[in-house]
DNA sequence: CTAAATGCAAAGCATTTGCAAATAT
DNA sequence: ATATTTGCAAATGCTTTGCATTTAG
């Protein structure tokens, strides 16, 4: 299976609690610690929130997921993959994923502050569709 | 004095603690509540963190400051001002300031997220010229 | 004079650690 | 067989709360 080999591909041993939690991540997107946690309660009652942390941790170091900063949020966590930015509906804390074309963008930002930029953490704030019209 | 116009003028009653906090944010730019209470310590001694925390909290309610979250620091806390961007360096964790034209990047997000978009919260992140050398 | 801010101690959460037993490779 | 992971309990760290006293307006 899928995940099985991308764990393996993290060097990361394959357990079926990390299993489960790439299955909750890759359906949710983004989650806190907390909701991991209740969601993976639901397959393994006896889950302890030591285990999330240490496996979030440490799959967050070999860049198996990243660490998402949302202003009023707590820190969230996805499955790693392309950079990408974030919207969040201000309303009803709704995120989802876009990719823009930052490269205007960081372009003029190294030739103002000659720093030599490769990453970016990128998100806006607005309300989405469906709240526009409540 | 300036700073106590500017305190009064977001309906916050002037202490002397306040000052201080307004003065350190002013030379330091951005800081974490460890550092701040640190440093307010050296001028009063007696203060509490949970003065800083109440504080910090009341003044961000009141807009009169804002948090900022960076990738792998504690959150960090700033005068208000004009909407603007951040570039961290990621070897010496220095935060500068920079002011870009976003509107090309917001639209291009509007347009294809049909969200509403108003804030944008832009970390960049990448090696400052002082590292550079190094 | 009144409402708000301060400092302290205690309470409340969040995160980490140590360790024995279980599991993956 | 070995190294890693798990779950538990305890420890640590961070943030908030309640309350008596002080201070700002």
């Amino acid at each position: 299976m899928k995940n099985i080999s991308r764990l393996k591909d993290s060097n990361l041993k394959v357990t079926p609690q990390r299993l489960e939690i790439v299955k909750i991540l890759s359906t949710y997107g983004h989650m806190n610690i907390n909701s991991l946690y209740e969601a993976l309660r639901e397959k393994f009652p006896t889950l302890s929130l030591a285990t999330i942390y240490k496996n979030i941790h440490t799959m967050r170091d070999k860049s198996f997921l990243s660490e998402v900063k949302i202003p009023n949020q707590k820190n969230l966590y996805e499955l790693k993959k392309e950079e990408h930015s974030h919207i969040v509906c201000s309303k009803c804390d709704d995120i989802i994923d876009i990719e823009l074309d930052t490269s205007s963008f960081i372009n003029q930002a190294s030739s103002i502050s000659n720093y030599k930029l490769d990453k970016s953490s990128i998100v806006l704030i607005g309300i989405c569709p469906k709240c526009a019209t409540i």
